[in-house]
Formats: C-alpha cells, sequence, structure tokens
RNA sequence: GAGCCCGUAGCUCAGUCGGUAGAGCACGUGACUUUUAAUCAUGGGGUCCCGGGUUCGAAUCCCGGCGGGCUCACCA
C-alpha cells in the first residue's frame, strides 16, 4: 500500500471518508464480481439539467476519486443514468412547439417528438443536453439510457425477479401509499401497444412461467403482455430498486427529499436479492430567503449564471463544502467561493502531502491543482471593475498590471478567467445601476478647460502627467473643493458617485476617447 | 405527524483529533505634503440558543429542551 493511499485512509475529508465506508464496508476490500466500483448519479431528463444535477455529479466524481487514492487497483466506472422511458405527465412551459408535444402526453420521452426539431425524440434532446452540460466540465462518465436498457433486455433478469416477488414487492410499496392510488398500483407500467402510453392500470393477472401480466384497459378489455423488453416499465420506486439490482450500483447520491424513496427503494431491492448502493443523502440548496430552489420558481441561482461571472472550480468548492449542509445559494456567495478556491490551490504546494488531502483543492482538481501566484483576489476584482468603468477587459487589465507588476493574461490565466467574471459583473450590475446627470455651467466650463489641457499634453503622456492636467483644471476653475471636481467628473461622465484615479483612467481609455466624452459631456449630450 | 439540517461578532459564515473563540465584509482610528480606495497599519465588538451529563478541560462528544428552516406523506 503506497504511502499516499495510507494517508487517505486516516484523512478526514468526507469524499475519503466516503470512499472508505463504501471500500470497507461495502466491498470488504475486493473488487464486486461484475469487475469494478459502479457509481451512479441519476436524471430525470424531463427538465433540463441544473444546479443540483451538477452537484451530484461533482461530488460523487469526488468519492470515485478517493477511491482511486485508497484502492488504486479497484476499477470504477460512472453512470449518467437518464430515465428517459418515463411518460411525459405534462407538457414543460419553457419549450417551443408546445401544441406539437400536447397530444404525445403519457408516452416515454423517447417516442415523442422533438420540440426543438434538432434529435430523434424529446428524450434524445434532453439527453443531448445533459450530456453536453456534463461534458463541459469535463466530468468522466458514461451516459446511459433507461429506453436503451428497458428495450435490449438487459433488465430483463430483473424485471423477471420482481414478478416472482410480486407480492413481496407490493406488500412493501402498499402500506405507503393513499387509498385511491391502492387499488390501480401495480410496479409495472405496461406501454400500451396501440397509443404508446405508459398506462397506470391494475394488474389482474401474474405469470411468472410466461413472464408476462395481464391488466385491465379502462375499457375493460384485458391484455396479456410481457414484463421483459420494454412492453412494461417500472413505478418509480421499484424502478429504481430494479435498476440498482440489474447493474449492481454500489454507491449513489440523492436528496434528503428523497429519504422515504430511497428506504422504500432499498427494501425492495433486497427483496430482489439486490443490494442497495451505499448513499449519501445531501441537503437541498436553498435561495438567499432560504427558500428551496426550484426551476419553476426560477429562484435562486441557475449554473450558467454562476459560470457567466466565476469559473466552475469555485462552484465544485461550493459543492464540497458540507454536502449535508442546506446551503443558500445566491450570488453573494459567488465572490467568497472563488476567494476560497483562490487561497486553497495558493497554499496547497506547500502543505505536507498527509495536509493536501484534506484539501478542497486536492477533491475540486482530482489531486493536481493549478498553481498560480495570485496577485488579486476576486473581491477587488469585482470593486475595480466597478470602479474603472469599463467593459473592456484590456483596460481592466491596465490597472491590473499597475497593482501587480509582471502579471498578464498570459501569465495569470487564472487572473485572467476571473476577469472575464469581472467585466461580466460590471455589465450585470453595474452599468445598469448607472446614473449620469447633467453638468453644471460651470462643470461644462471645466470639461472644456480639461479637454484642451489634455489636447495640449504630448501623446505619451504619463498617468501621472494627466493627472496633474486634472487637478490643474480643478484648480483653476471655480471648485473651492477638489473633492467636488472630482465628484463631478464621477457623476457626470462615468454615471457613478465613485471612480479609478482619473490620471490612470484617463491613460488607459485613451486621450482622444476622453476628449471625445469630455465635448458630449460639455455640450450636455447624455452619456448613458 | 415523521424525517433531515441549522443556531458562533452588526451581516455572511469557518472552527478538522475535545486543549487560550476565528475570517471576510461592515464600523472606529491613523498614514500615504493632491478627490479617492483598488493601499498599509491598527482598534472595538461574542451568554458559541438554553439546561444537564461525560471529562482535568466542551463551540466541539452524549441526553433533553427551545427557536428557525426544509423535505416527505400525490408524482418522479
Amino acid at each position: 500500500m503506497s504511502d499516499l493511499s495510507q494517508l487517505a485512509r486516516t484523512s478526514t475529508a468526507w469524499p475519503f471518508q466516503e470512499a472508505r465506508a463504501l471500500l470497507d464496508e461495502r466491498l470488504k476490500g475486493t473488487v464486486p464480481d461484475k469487475g469494478y466500483v459502479l457509481f451512479e448519479t441519476g436524471y430525470g431528463p424531463s427538465g433540463l439539467p441544473h444546479i443540483g444535477t451538477f452537484g451530484e455529479v461533482v461530488r460523487t466524481t469526488m468519492v470515485r476519486n478517493a477511491l482511486k487514492v485508497i484502492a488504486p487497483d479497484m476499477p470504477s466506472r460512472l453512470f449518467a443514468f437518464s430515465d428517459d422511458m418515463d411518460g411525459l405527465r405534462k407538457v414543460p412551459d419553457n419549450i417551443p412547439n408546445q401544441d406539437m408535444i400536447r397530444p404525445h402526453l403519457g408516452k416515454p420521452l423517447t417516442s415523442i417528438p422533438d420540440p426543438f426539431g434538432t434529435h430523434e425524440s424529446f428524450g434524445h434532446h434532453n439527453n443531448a443536453r445533459l450530456r453536453s452540460f456534463l461534458d463541459t466540465f469535463g466530468f468522466e462518465y458514461e451516459f446511459q439510457s433507461a429506453t436503451d436498457w428497458y428495450r435490449s433486455g438487459r433488465f430483463d433478469d430483473a424485471l423477471l425477479r420482481v414478478l416472482a416477488h410480486y407480492d413481496e414487492v407490493i406488500n412493501v410499496v402498499l402500506p405507503t401509499l393513499g387509498e385511491e392510488r391502492r387499488r390501480t398500483y401495480s410496479p409495472f407500467l405496461p406501454v400500451c401497444p396501440e397509443t404508446g402510453i405508459v398506462l397506470q392500470v391494475p394488474v389482474i393477472e401474474r405469470n411468472v412461467a410466461a413472464g408476462t401480466i395481464v391488466y385491465q384497459r379502462e375499457d375493460g378489455r384485458k391484455v396479456e403482455t410481457p414484463v421483459t423488453g420494454g412492453a412494461c416499465k417500472m413505478q418509480w420506486k421499484a424502478d429504481w430498486a430494479m435498476r440498482w439490482t440489474a447493474l449492481g450500483v454500489d454507491y449513489e447520491m440523492s436528496g434528503k427529499d428523497l429519504i422515504p424513496s430511497l428506504e422504500l427503494s432499498s427494501k425492495i431491492c433486497r427483496i430482489l436479492g439486490g443490494r442497495p448502493p451505499m448513499n449519501l443523502t445531501y441537503e437541498l440548496f436553498l435561495d438567499d430567503q432560504g427558500q428551496k430552489i426550484s426551476k419553476s420558481k426560477g429562484n435562486g441561482l441557475a449554473v450558467e449564471d454562476w459560470l457567466k461571472y466565476a469559473p466552475q472550480e469555485s462552484l465544485a468548492l461550493f459543492m464540497y463544502q458540507k454536502p449535508k449542509a442546506a446551503k443558500r445559494l445566491y450570488f453573494d456567495v459567488i465572490p467568497r467561493s472563488v476567494d476560497d478556491w483562490l487561497t486553497y490551490i495558493g497554499k496547497f504546494a506547500a502543505d505536507e502531502p498527509g495536509k493536501r488531502l484534506d484539501s478542497p483543492a486536492w477533491h475540486i482538481h482530482d489531486g493536481r491543482p493549478p498553481h498560480e501566484d495570485s496577485h488579486l483576489t476576486f473581491s477587488i476584482l469585482l470593486n475595480l471593475a466597478s470602479v474603472c468603468n469599463s467593459e473592456d477587459k484590456a483596460v481592466l487589465w491596465g490597472f491590473i498590471r499597475r497593482y501587480a507588476p509582471g502579471a498578464s493574461p498570459e501569465t495569470a490565466p487564472i487572473l485572467d478567467r476571473l476577469v472575464d467574471g469581472a467585466v461580466a459583473y460590471y455589465r450585470d450590475f453595474v452599468k445598469p445601476a448607472k446614473t449620469y446627470r447633467m453638468a453644471t455651467a460651470d462643470e461644462a466650463q471645466a470639461f472644456r478647460d480639461l479637454a484642451g489641457h489634455l489636447q495640449s499634453l504630448a501623446a505619451d503622456a504619463s498617468a501621472e502627467d494627466i493627472q496633474a492636467a486634472v487637478y490643474e483644471t480643478g484648480k483653476r476653475d471655480c471648485f473651492p473643493e477638489l473633492k467636488a471636481w472630482f465628484r463631478a467628473c464621477y457623476e457626470v461622465l462615468l454615471g457613478q458617485d465613485q471612480g479609478p484615479r482619473m490620471g490612470s483612467f484617463i491613460k488607459l481609455y485613451g486621450v482622444d476617447n476622453t476628449i471625445a466624452l469630455l465635448d458630449r459631456a460639455a455640450r450636455g449630450e447624455p452619456l448613458a
């Protein structure tokens, strides 16, 4: 056993604790019969991938990476399993061509035409979105389609087992259901051969030897159908259990809203002769008001929102921190998460090997975090972006170089990515809040004077020279306090009550550009 | 009703193996012979929700409360 895996066994970082429990308690240190350890993440494909999807995959990957260190010879796979055979219950309101979808309600997602017109079916479309979503983060996973598993017959053995243990399964499920649902409940949902709809109908006969069930249609007709080969889909909780059994899932996370399902599915799984996977129940995400984040409400923060302003590693850090604690997910947590990430990757190299395994940086970067001398925190960058009034990265970089000589987009790629985020922040939050006011007559005169001053400067005038010119103008004109002069510049020219050092700003913004700006302000043109 | 999470500075939170209560922001003061803060230094501020238990020692472990929040009971 290597030193590293020895150290990892004693690490207190949660992915290592999970991996250790998985290895010792479930696997007993040996490779499962199927030849690998299977991690699964589930995906209900009627919606779009969201921040919970990301969290589940990133956290599961962390455990998987941890296992790799503790047991280097233990092969593992990660399945991203899409429930694309589920019947569509209602038309989503965030898709085009809703009328086209409506006649297909109740059918498996993979049997419904793609409202976007780009894929074989709605299910395929959503699967593709899931995959491209996961791929943008570089996750290592294997996509699996429920439809594919059902129709190919790879679920048949497990399905027949459900049929063989039908009564036991029913007896576990029924007590958890309401009166009404009990009457029609069946773990098997036959797919109607005529309409293609996934039926919720009572099963009145079972033929274990033939592998079939007989169900009663609404019109009273009795139909016999095999439970195998995709002729039947399983109802949710039984489905989960059947899948665990068929795939031999060893580890799967789920939100705390699924705790009752988890318990029930585990019982069913044991009935089928399977072993329920090890589970980590994570807490849900809340918005800034403490309300549950839901796609339909549109509260909280979407993955895309986060990535607009900050690198994905900062989001991965957020996911790493305390998976079992409910966390508020809204804009204000981003800067801190970014700065914490920078701190962790900054400290990593200097840490003892044992200590490194405890660092979130290890888990975010699979043991190999990048190193970059950090020059500026993200908080400072956001402040800088709002103060220097520019959507131009080059201008921002100009200010950064003054503060951190030697830094450049080439030598500090991480910082450069942060600058992208800062610019987006400026554009989305700062700029819309700007209010420009008109110059007073005195101020207009001063602006004209300043424009003249700048005109007479040499083309390569330094920021200090320009700054001197600004002061000169302020002193010569009728500003009893220089403070008022600078405030006028900020309020009229930049639409904010604070701003950068004017000399530096003009140098970076461009003297000619500034003169044009001053002229317009002096003429009373709106600058917004 | 059941289950889960949380309660630490004004705010947001960290606190790993039980060992002198921490960070960021905010606030106060001072410095930079030019508005500034994107600088530096420095200061104040806590009944670690309450009560018990274990211990030489508890924010931390155990038990019991209180408060806040969420989830589930119909569907996945």
